[in-house]
DNA sequence: CGATCGCTTGAGCTATCTCAACCGGCGTGG
DNA sequence: CCACGCCGGTTGAGATAGCTCAAGCGATCG
């Protein structure tokens, strides 16, 4: 049941997790329809406006910036629940692209709408400065993982954090998961380079902790993991409002 | 004068300028005190939360993560103007430090009134979300800028930044600006080693492109450290919106 | 069957790190 | 008023994590 803060109706639960009966119901009013995206779709162009923001509902994608040397930061995996195109509802443009990596289905709301939601919900409009706080969150420790920790520490965060998602998606089934993306993926996010990814994950896998491949995930020493990743083994998972 | 978005009340100006008479207006209607606090202070802890939120009104300061390591992680840096706590109002706890490195005035806010501010100033409350947005956009860059560019782009890159911010300002006087941070800071921002940091600011002013001592910035040749930072020459401000 | 894509592995190179020493300025205490 | 310690900055030298280049491999697709 929801955790009322003394003077704002933040509403707690499980971070990623699927999407409640109420929260569905809610969305369904607001929402202008649903998308599904084939592979590779550009769902936001960084730089560019776009009038409709999406949920992702099913599928996975990746956010990223793309430099003048033909280089790119990926700065985010989306997973199902995420809000896509917060930047472009408040702000002028996407300051980043996002692409589909797998077939995505997207649930799709009117840009033109958010306004009203900030005059007619503001509970609501609470929780949109909660999600984009809680990005910032993200990004921060992204900025700190990258920053600050080795190759291989920085590999193992990775992987840390995508089963923790996957975990609160009730996507792991025996320790497995889904995880369609390409290593060059997972080195543009974490500022290293193709080869040395490849190096790193090849150890992981070589020592035990955890294997990758065919776009499935497998973790099998958690515990060594969380030491590698400097996690500590008790974290609790996040949690985010209902939207 | 304000430029307006179709269905929502976006008051666009340069971003980090000095506040307006309106702006001032409205805050000192929320705002419960003034503080000002002595080099050193910590404003707000990382993992604590605060009753009360801030905007820096003079002085700088710096936002930063700790590891367990003893590392930290500079995320950011607090100049007049920017709005701190904004974490600990909406989510449970900041998710990193505030730490005032020169004196400071601050402008204090009670966090118990941002929930009334939601209810009954939607406008300030978009607002608000404008502003989470834009410090995500900024956590973003920094994130490619330390995950895709080399030493002294990075540091070419934060002095480009820094110059800007102080343009907004209104702090530079004949090409001159106070930047009271230490090179370990930077260093700690930009992910490298306060030795490399410091071997590449040495090499911007033997090259004549920018000087950095006793707390003073000076851009000597804007054009070649835009070219070294990677920029744009001809890049446009940031905006951000009344609050 | 050839082409492409993602992954893997080896080898050599270098940007960056760590260690260590030194310097000047400043505040403090004798 | 001097001596000392501390802090921030500077510089050199050697070590290394991570990069680039390059080649090869299996799977998939047309």
């Amino acid at each position: 049941m929801p955790v009322q803060c003394r003077n704002c109706p933040i509403r707690k639960r499980p971070l990623f997790a699927p999407m409640s009966e109420s929260e569905v119901d809610f969305m369904e009013g607001f929402k202008t329809g649903e998308l599904e995206v084939d592979p590779g779709t550009t769902l936001m162009l960084e730089g560019s406006n776009s009038p409709q923001l999406y949920t992702a509902l099913e599928g996975m994608g990746i956010r990223y910036k793309s430099f003048a040397s033909g280089e790119r930061q990926v700065i985010g995996f989306v997973l199902p629940g995420d809000f896509i195109g917060l930047q472009a509802g408040v702000m002028d443009a996407m300051q980043h692209s996002v692409e589909a990596t797998t077939k995505m289905r997207l649930c799709v709301f009117d840009r033109k709408r958010l306004w009203s939601l900030f005059q007619d919900h503001p509970e609501r409009a609470y929780d949109l400065t909660w999600i984009s706080a809680v990005e910032e969150h993200f990004l921060g420790e992204s900025l700190s993982v990258v920053g600050q920790m080795s190759g291989i520490e920085r590999v193992a965060r990775a992987i840390a954090q995508f089963h923790d998602r996957g975990n609160a998606l009730g996507m792991v089934e025996g320790k497995r998961m889904p995880l369609p993306f390409r290593q060059q993926d997972l080195a543009d996010a974490l500022g290293l380079s193709l080869v040395h990814t490849n190096k790193m994950l090849r150890r992981l896998c070589a020592e035990g902790i955890a294997e990758w491949k065919n776009g499935w995930l497998k973790v099998l020493d958690s515990a060594r993991l969380c030491e590698t990743a400097q996690l500590p083994a008790d974290r609790e998972p996040m949690t985010r409002p209902l939207i």
